[in-house]
DNA sequence: TTGTATGCAAAGATTTTGCAGCATC
DNA sequence: GATGCTGCAAAATCTTTGCATACAA
């Protein structure tokens, strides 16, 4: 995974480079983001800001990560019926196995599958611009390894 | 494709035996969705509907859709930004391939990616429940030739 | 008749936006 | 000092539910 660091001067570079402002809420925003678990609501998102800085508002957290998304620098996901959650773009593209106990997001990626979905499309006549594969299921060992809550 | 009377005799079994009513409105909506496009959401399903029984309102249409969904003759989808959206469940399993133009959705199967995606989730120690898998992409014939918008 | 269904409207939940004051460049 | 940003609150969506009335069995 790439440096926390590294991306905070991709998001300073790409607001900058728009005419935007490198702002303190936005840093906050961004640090506690890269540096804490994937796949965080925005009210997650907005709890650990405000650990840092109390008076963050949720309308900054919410445009902040529209900003992020835009720049490529972070993922919209929705799963199950959840509302958005935020993962940040910093390694290749992957899928998501998602455990029905207890929420539990595990990350895959598979070359057969990519492949095999690019051949689908081909045959359709599509370009693929993007796609969403997910899994739901059952973690088969018990008790449930996996200790992350979906939370909020 | 199944017959739609058939389905629509499974949703009255289905109401039949856990002591429900098979109402006017019920058939209609039934009636509806399974006759026309598929992944209709419910305002689509509601137009429909009321062109054959003016009065039918919203709440009606959304908890029949829930009716159907949860005896298995319906299935739920949320694409892309949309709101859920239903489908017929008349056939065997399929995925999605969404146009990123026009909106139009074409069902897809691939037995290769389904092979790899249960190898895939073993090997994580998992038990695929169900999945999703929808790829978004733009047709190359130009103009277009799927004339289905996504409409409401 | 009796319990369920309907349609309306209101409540919830989530996402999005307007705006007055504030901060950054 | 101008322009963009923030936080609040309100608006906009979409989904879900309470309730009085209507209807199916």
């Amino acid at each position: 995974m790439h440096d926390a660091e590294q991306r905070l001067r991709q998001f300073e570079a790409h607001l900058t480079s728009a005419g935007l402002r490198y702002t303190r809420q936005r840093r906050v925003i961004a640090e506690v983001f890269y540096s804490s678990g994937r796949h965080l609501s925005l009210n997650e998102i907005l709890d650990l800001a405000r650990a840092e800085q109390a008076s963050i508002g949720f309308a900054t957290v919410y445009r902040t990560m529209k900003l992020l998304a835009e720049a490529g620098l972070a993922l919209e996901h929705r799963f199950g019926e959840d509302s958005v959650r935020y993962e940040p773009a910093d390694h290749d593209h992957h899928d998501h196995l998602i455990c029905t106990r207890c929420g539990h997001i595990i990350e895959f990626e598979d070359d057969v599958v990519e492949a095999r979905q690019e051949q689908v499309a081909k045959e359709l006549g599509f370009r693929v611009a993007s796609h969403r594969h997910e899994i739901y299921g059952e973690c088969l060992r018990v008790p449930c390894p996996h200790e992350q809550q979906l939370a909020d």
